[in-house]
RNA sequence: GGAGGGGUGGGAGAGUGGCUAAAUCCAGCAGACUGUAAAUCUGCCCGCUUCGGCGUACGGUGGUUCGAAUCCACCCCCCUCCA
């Protein structure tokens, strides 16, 4: 049986490209993994997202868990044939409600009690709950329970949040040992905020405990782009270099492209989804809002040259009038839109890798979208 | 011809003497969205503005009053019922 497994192809200064091996297919990085949060990628057939280009998609532990229930998506053949989607599936762990959710949650040392955003109802979540909720679920590639605290916090309780995050990394760690099955991986995820020493001690920590993949959690949380790019500049040449570096949450397309820059593998986000259901699509001259009174009229499509359907078959005119018309088509062509967009980004940042171009082609990028890459 | 009801900002529709440039919803115009509580949220939406304000406004005209979308008179228009 195929084992998880990271090999790398080529390098272009910092940037790698490679493919993570899993049992359920390969990941070709750097890449983009559309976020699937409640077993679906929003608006999108699984096999469009497919299509797109994507190797693997995102589900979350917190949402799966409160409906339909971790245990009943096990018992109906994991969520691989729940959601129809055969390809690698990646979850998190529900460290990211512990920021989006705060207001409903307490912390403590055990994990993370929240009152369910449903109906209230109360659920724990202990890191190794969360490792049992993501092997019933059948994850791919599992994330360790983690706190996610937003940027700006104060030194010594940025510390205190990452050293939290390290104990229920090694909570985690020794959950995923006893209930994991073969092919499955944990990632351990570096916190820190953005303070150089405690991403340090962070990262030799959880290096110390051993992850076949390691995540840069809490980022692209009200930093900026510059303070993201000066974080992973002190933080992504310290990482194992023989294991896929996965950037948890991010980003825009300009946020991708500077982190591949830097040494990232691999990378998801709501915004393509998100932002398409609510009008705005990346172009390859950067990102419009289709619902802007100049579109109305205009006989063009989102990319005449793409070989994706929602980008060349439909007029901008007629996805103004869907988004206008509250239409479901609207939401899911921009969405299969987006998706195209990005997953034709990773595709041109990995073979710009391969020739050792990568340099010219941030150049175009940055010339054609008018994106700050820095 | 008679009786009754009503005319408010692009639309619907509150408001019956000062707290009203006028609730609310819709439409319109922009913006935001980063490990998804999001088909959501925010701002603008009479004119001008140096964003502090200023000027005109609630069918029309004329009154009452310190003050009128709100009260009075007449006129115009719309709706319902009766003939």
């Amino acid at each position: 049986m195929t084992q998880f497994a990271f090999t790398l192809n080529a390098t272009d200064g910092a940037a790698r490209t490679g493919v993570i091996t899993t049992p359920r297919g390969d990941i070709r990085t750097p890449a983009f993994m559309p976020v699937g949060t409640a077993g679906t990628v929003k608006a999108m057939f699984p096999e469009d997202v497919r299509a797109t280009g994507a190797d693997i998609i995102l589900g979350n532990t917190y949402h799966l868990m409160l409906r339909p229930g971790a245990e009943l998506v096990a018992a109906q053949g994991g969520l691989h044939k729940f959601m129809n989607w055969p390809r690698p599936i990646l979850t998190d762990s529900g460290g990211y409600q512990v920021m989006s959710l705060s207001s409903l949650r307490k912390l403590t040392e055990e994990g993370v009690s929240f009152a369910s955003h449903i109906d209230g109802s109360k659920h724990m979540l202990t890191p190794e709950r969360s490792i049992e909720i993501q092997c019933l679920l059948g994850a791919d590639i599992q994330m360790q329970l983690d706190e996610c605290p937003a940027i700006p916090i104060e030194h010594d309780k940025a510390s205190a949040s990452m050293r939290l995050s390290l104990r229920w990394a090694e909570r985690s760690k020794r959950a995923f040992e006893e209930k994991s099955k073969p092919g499955m991986a944990l990632f351990g995820i570096v916190q820190g905020a953005n303070y150089e020493d405690l991403r340090r001690e962070s990262l030799e920590r959880l290096m110390e405990i051993g992850f076949p993949g390691y995540s840069i959690g809490g980022l692209a949380v009200g930093e900026g782009r510059a303070e993201m790019f000066r974080v992973l500049d002190f933080t992504t040449p310290h990482m194992d270099g023989g294991r896929p570096r996965y950037l948890m949450g991010v980003g825009k397309p300009g946020d991708i492209v500077g982190a591949v820059a830097r040494g990232v593998d691999m990378f998801d986000c709501v915004l393509p989804t998100r932002a398409g259901r609510h009008g705005q699509a990346w172009t390859q001259e950067g990102a419009i809002n289709i619902t802007n009174a100049r579109f109305a009229d205009d006989p063009e499509p989102l990319d005449p040259s793409s070989d994706c359907p929602a980008s060349r078959d439909y007029s901008k005119a007629y996805l103004h009038h869907l988004f206008k018309a509250g239409e479901y088509l609207a939401a899911m062509l921009l969405s299969w839109h987006n998706l195209h967009y990005y997953q034709q980004l990773m595709a041109g940042l990995r073979s710009a890798i391969s020739a050792g171009r990568l340099a010219g082609f941030i150049a175009e990028f940055r010339a054609a979208t008018g994106e700050e890459v820095l």
